[in-house]
Parts: structure tokens; sequence; C-alpha cells
RNA sequence: GGUCCUAUGGUCUAGUGGUUAGGACGCCGCCCUCUCACGGCGGUAACAGGGGUUCGAAUCCCCUUAGGACUACCA
């Protein structure tokens, strides 16, 4: 059976990379009915928190995708982060030194960072020296009194080719003689990361490792590991970067990278989820929007792509608008409130109160917009009591000379009305166009003017049965003393 | 600098020796319509360059160029 993992690092929050990996390997799960793993790679003390964790599940929980073992949810590995799993490092790292395949090496920060820095300035590649590789333990000793806390190395042999069978990017070919004596346990006795997940994916049983491609340079020094320790080495999958507009990781620099960002903007998360799986992925027809069943029955390692793929958030909203449009009308507007509050349009007690208007409101404008946010630029037109004109466009209209007539009876009719609702609105404008033969754009026109300051809005009889009464008739009025 | 990865329209991609190089986003036009949007229809636009291999290369090989990743007591 295969075995996958998600395994972060909590230092920051998801990002939209790390979120498709996670997808991949969810979906890899799913097809081959496998199993996916969630686990903490905290083993960098000074940059993980608790918090970032948290932010990291949540998120991960938001996106949807649910793992069948691992942190929170538990398994027959546990502990789920690395921190709480030194003590299953330990023999490891001793039967390593205990073969000779790795050594405690006490050369200093400072040391090696100037033997760094000579190495570069002379234009070589820098590989650690290798001065402790044979101490004695008579010299050990002494450094030890010293009070020298030790790494520990791993001896990487000479000049042995390093082959990974990639699933995605074929053969790829490396040799130790480019890669130093690396660090596995770091002085504060805390294994580094490449050790780490070589022990954690061997206990876990993982059989494919899939993960972004900036891992695929550190896969020969983690191979080794396998090697060293007599384990199986998995499969491996590098999947191509996400990039920002310019071409390079994206990151902060090229807006929104976490996927909490794409919740709080009002992203639906199988949008995200099918715009993802659609970057580096590709379906076999011509259709590209898919529930996460139809991923899981689509999805294959072999139609995934080598090329890094730019992120487009042109093509995220459209699939978003998509999805939005879809959605049943009362989640979207589960999803509008909270917006339409933060604006100030609303308040909690109104939105619970009027459940009814909000959902009309919802409905009228959701056609328009690509993410729940947007909503509120719309609904914009429906509040404050002055109308501005937005361009000469607008202005325009209101100069027609039947303007002034027309606007007259739409304020006798509706002032008489009880209520604006569809029905009256619609016969509304069937008596308006009796009363002063204006029809078509030359009725509608004036009055969307009149009302909104805007040539170009959403269904006119929904945007005045939102209005109202009160705000029809004070807009009639202010358009007539300000604006004509 | 070294190692490694990558290269089809502006973007995401299909394509695995013979196709009018297909789809999607964007953009443009038309239709629908009071307008915008939605939707429908149509259009614009690509095989990075140079060498090979082959009867025949987007497809296989090499070089160049361009981009990217890694090169930490980060992951």
């Amino acid at each position: 059976m295969e075995r996958v993992r998600f395994a972060p690092s909590p230092t920051g929050h998801l990002h939209i990379g790390g979120a498709r990996t996670a997808l991949f390997n969810y979906l890899y799960a799913k097809r081959t009915g496998g199993k996916f793993i969630v686990r903490i790679e905290d083993t960098d003390l000074n940059r993980s928190t608790t918090e970032s964790e948290k932010v990291i599940i949540d998120s991960l929980k938001w996106f949807g995708i649910n793992w069948d073992e691992g942190i929170e949810v538990g398994g027959p590995d546990e502990p789920y982060r690395s921190t709480e799993r030194n003590f299953i490092y330990e023999p490891y790292v001793k039967k390593l030194i205990d073969e000779g395949k790795a050594y405690y090496c006490y050369c200093s920060e400072e040391e090696i960072e100037k033997e760094r820095q000579e190495s570069l300035s002379k234009g070589e590649t820098y590989k650690y020296s290798g001065k402790c590789r044979n101490l004695t333990e008579e010299e050990r000793k002494k450094l030890e009194e010293k009070g020298i806390k030790p790494v520990v190395r791993f001896r990487v042999p000479d000049n042995e080719p390093i082959i990974i069978d990639d699933a995605v990017r074929g053969r790829v070919e490396f040799n130790t003689n480019d890669i130093g004596d690396f660090i596995i346990v770091k002085s504060d006795g805390i294994p580094v990361y490449n050790f780490a997940v070589v022990v954690d994916d061997h206990l876990m049983k993982i059989t494919t490792v899939i993960r972004g491609e900036e891992h695929l340079s550190n896969t020969p020094r983690q191979i080794l590991i396998y090697k060293a320790l007599g384990f199986d080495i998995p499969k491996f999958a590098h999947v191509s970067l996400i990039l920002g507009k310019d071409r390079t990781k994206m990151s902060k620099r090229h807006g929104s990278t976490w996927v909490e960002q794409y919740e709080q903007a009002g992203y639906l998360p199988e949008a995200l989820i099918n715009f993802l799986a659609l970057l580096g992925w590709s379906p076999e027809g011509d259709e590209e929007i898919f529930t996460l069943e139809e991923l899981c029955e689509k999805f294959s390692l072999e139609r995934v792509a080598k090329n890094p793929a730019v992120f487009d958030i042109d093509k995220l909203n459209h699939i978003n608008g998509i999805y939005i449009r879809k959605s049943p009308i009362e989640r979207i507007v589960d999803l509008s409130i909270p917006h339409l509050i933060k604006a100030g349009y609303i308040t909690e007690e109104f939105a619970k109160d009027n459940r009814q208007y909000v959902t009309l409101l919802v409905s009228t404008f959701r056609e328009k917009i690509s993410h729940i946010s947007e909503i509120v630029n719309h609904a914009a037109v429906l509040f404050g009591d002055e109308v501005k004109i937005e361009n000469e466009e607008a202005a325009e209209v209101l100069k027609q000379e039947h303007v002034v007539s027309l606007l007259d009876e739409l304020y006798a009719i509706v002032n008489e009305a009880e209520k604006l609702d569809n029905e009256f609105i619609q016969n509304m404008f069937k008596e308006l166009k009796n009363r002063t033969g204006a029809k078509g754009k030359a009725l509608f026109m004036p009055v969307r003017v009149a009302l909104t300051g805007q040539v170009h809005g959403a269904e006119l009889v929904n945007i005045i049965e939102l209005l109202g009464k009160d705000n029809v008739l004070k807009r009639i009025e202010y358009t007539k003393k300000n604006l004509l």
C-alpha cells in the first residue's frame, strides 16, 4: 500500500506551494487507495513556533484535505512532531557513529564560516575540510573538556554516483564528490531536517516522497543516510515550484502567498484546490473544472509537469467565480455577511433579522464577483444618501430632456407604494413607460443613473428593491436638487 | 562560482517522429441585455536559438542562451 506524507515545518503560514504539495500527496494517496500522513518537522528550534503550527494545520483543514494519520489525528507512529521524537533519532545517530559512518566535529561556526568565505573568494565550491574526521579519543576528550559541544557530521564517501529515479523528473544523477561531510545533528543535540526526515519516513513506512523541487538537491544527502542506515529508499517525486509573475519562487513580494490570505479574500477551498491541481498537473481531456472527488479519481504523477508554473491570479479568479455561482446561495450569503459587516454596511443583528434582504443582495451581485470580498465594492452602491455621478457618460444620461418628467412620475409612483417588491417594480416600469412614453434604454438608464450615479451595474429591479422606498425617494430628491 | 532542474501563445498546459500544433485563462469582436456581469459563439497569439539523427522533427541527441532551485548547526 502506498503511504505518502506532508511534512511542513512550522515556521510561518501554509504557503500556496506547500498547499499544492499537500494536495498532490492527498490526491496520490486517494488515487492509489493509500494513506496520507501529516507530520510536523520542527527541528529548527529558532524558527518553529506553536502558533505557526496551528496556523498551518488550520489552513490545511480549511483547504479541505484530511489526513489518515499524523498530528492531531494520531496513528501508529506517534509522536508526529519531530522535537518529540528525539529519543527515536538517538540510537540511529549512535549506530552511524559506532560504525564510523558519522563523527563528532568540534569546529566552531566561525571557523567554518571563515573557510567558506575563503573558498568562495577563490571561486571554489565549499566543502567541509574534514578536519575532525579522524580525531583520536584523546583529542576528543581534550576538546570536550574545553566545553565545546560538537555537532555530528556524516562521513560522505568519495566519488560515488547517486542516482535518483524521480517519478516526475526521471533519472537524476549526482556524485558524492560534490557533497561535503554534512551535519546530521546540531550542537544542541537536535538532528537536522535532512536526518530526521529520513528516519521519520522510514519508520512511518513512507513509500513515495512527493515534495517541492527545492528538495531535489538535498535528496542525495538523504539517500546517503538511507543507505548508511540500511533503510529501503522510497520513490521520489519532485514537483516544480510555483513562481510569481517575475518567474522567481513565489514569495510575499508577489502578493498573497498563504492560503490563509485566500481564505480571507473569499476564495472557496474547492476553487483553490481545483486551480492548484491544474498548476503543474493536467487531466486527460479538455475539462478543467473538477470536484475533489473527481481529482482523486483522475490524478496521477505521470501527468505532473516538469516545468515550473507561474501563479496566475486571473485564472484562479475565473475558477473561483465559477464555484461562487455554482454554490448554494445560502453558503455565499454566509460567507458574504462578514465582509459586509466589516465594510460597515450592515450589522450582525441586521443580518440575522433580515436574512431575506441579505440573500437578495448577495444573489444580485454574486454574478459579478470572483471572490467574496469583492461583493463589498458592488454593494457600495446601495449605501449612503448621496448620489455620485461616476463619469461623463452618466452625466449625459441625466441631461436628456425627458428626465425631469420621468423622475417626477417615478417619484409619484413610488410615493404611493406601500412596499417596493419585485412585482411592484416590474409594474412600475410598465406604468412609467405608459405615462412618459420612454422605453428601453431611455427608460431604464435615467432611473439607474438617478438612483446610483452609475451607468453600469446589477439588475436594476433588484437594486430598487434593495434600496427600498425611502431611499429611492430620497435619492430622486437628491438627484433632482443637485444633479439636474 | 559549483551541482542539479527546466524551456510549446502574455499565463497554465495537451502533445511522446508524420496534427490545419488542441484546450483553458487573459485580450478583442458578435449575440443575449436598460447597462455591467454571467452565459453562448467567433477571433488573436506559441514549439528560445543553432547544430545533428531521420525520408520526416515541438517530439530523440549535442551545444548555446535564458530562467529557476540548491549550495546553512533552515526546511
